[in-house]
DNA sequence: ACCTGAACACCGTTCAAGT
DNA sequence: ACCTGAACACCGTTCAAGT
């Protein structure tokens, strides 16, 4: 793939322009691709250089966790009732998940470890605890439905990130196969459903899915309370 | 920690063997302890080996998913209303997942590539189409309930499969104090849930929540059918 | 303050060779 | 059929040194 970033400049790095280095090189070829060394030769450096800037590998994915953090747009605090401000909040970062999603995997771990992160967190306990919910109850719920955004974005049938449009397309093809050589009379709904188990055409409908599903089951559990 | 495996005697590796193996050095150790090295040291065998019996490390991974997939319990089929009944059938995912929490990401993936996980599928394809999706919306409903029960084995708040108790408790308690540490004003909320965002001290109860909210979430959709 | 260079203890995997 | 041994191209990281 050649490298992605122009070989820098000689301009001194940062903190700042180490992660956003690090995220374009995962948006660009996948999690697996974001190494110290590579990200040093991207950006034209010693992989030592980066060492000064983060402690170690783990500070650097807290720092592209950060960066995609910061890219959530919550949603001006208004009236109305919990459930259509929650939806619009966990909305928010679905979006910013999935404009990086092999970043999602990354973020899970790491909500409650930058300012961006800590604002959202707030803002959905503030939301279920107005909704009814305890600060336990709050928190195992909050907690879920974290989960289920960075599920929805890192799992979509069908997605892999480092791929060209041709390997991908490869991929499901071949996973399609693979169902449709299955045992009619042992798995008929597999090879029914085969289509939409290994590929996702509609990434907006499985979100909206996802969200809505999510959402009716938090109701659901308000309601019992 | 020493070796894991009694260092084998002269027998005969197998498949079958390995794939154990692997699931035990997972479940003690992590899923970041699984080397191709570090497993053939506890099998008393050089690393090349394990390639006889496994194409590549990917192949072993299938392998370690089957030997968890294979412990799902599913109950016989029985008649009664399909909630109940596909609750029952997750609930049978979760507990085998539960047991083995450090291989529930390998899992996730790989539903679809042995028997045992194919069985669990067309199980829960059935019931989704008998709940009235369509083939398509059974499909993502299905995926959506997977990434569900795999995610909540995976990320239990506190949850670390490698670490002794005296770590595992140190780190719950390095994560609290960060939160409490945080300005009041702007966060009250994650202070105030700390506890619970950090730690999970009944994970019969964790994963109680999420089943139930999956399921109430999923009927809800089926309503709206 | 910011970066380099050499070195260490690891990875997964190929390929030829042994029994 | 099943396993070994040497080698290759990678990892993350430490530590001392440069500017």
């Amino acid at each position: 793939v050649a490298t992605r970033t122009s070989t820098r400049s000689k301009e001194r790095l940062s903190r700042e322009t180490v992660a956003q280095a690090a995220l374009a090189l995962v948006d660009s070829e996948g999690l697996d691709a974001l190494t110290v060394r590579r990200l040093a030769g991207d950006l034209g450096v010693t992989p030592m250089a980066l060492y000064w800037h983060f402690k170690d590998k783990e500070a650097l994915l807290d720092g592209v966790a950060e960066a995609v953090l910061s890219e959530v747009a919550l949603p001006a605090v208004r009236r109305g009732a919990w459930p259509g401000r929650l939806r619009e909040v966990l909305d928010a970062l679905l979006t910013a998940l999935a404009a990086h999603p092999a970043t999602a995997l990354v973020v899970k771990t790491r909500l409650l470890y930058s300012d961006p992160g800590r604002d959202f967190a707030e803002r959905v306990l503030d939301l279920l605890a107005e909704a009814g919910f305890s600060p336990e109850r709050g928190s195992q719920v909050g907690v879920y439905a974290l989960l289920t955004m960075t599920s929805l974005v890192s799992d979509t049938p069908g997605q892999s990130v480092g791929a060209t449009e041709e390997e991908r397309d490869q991929e499901v093809r071949v996973k399609w196969a693979a169902l449709q050589a299955l045992p009619p009379k042992r798995y008929p709904r597999l090879i029914d459903s085969a289509v939409w188990l290994t590929d996702c055409t509609e990434s907006e409908q499985w979100l909206g899915l996802g969200l809505d599903t999510l959402m009716s089951g938090i109701e659901a559990e308000a309601a019992r309370l």
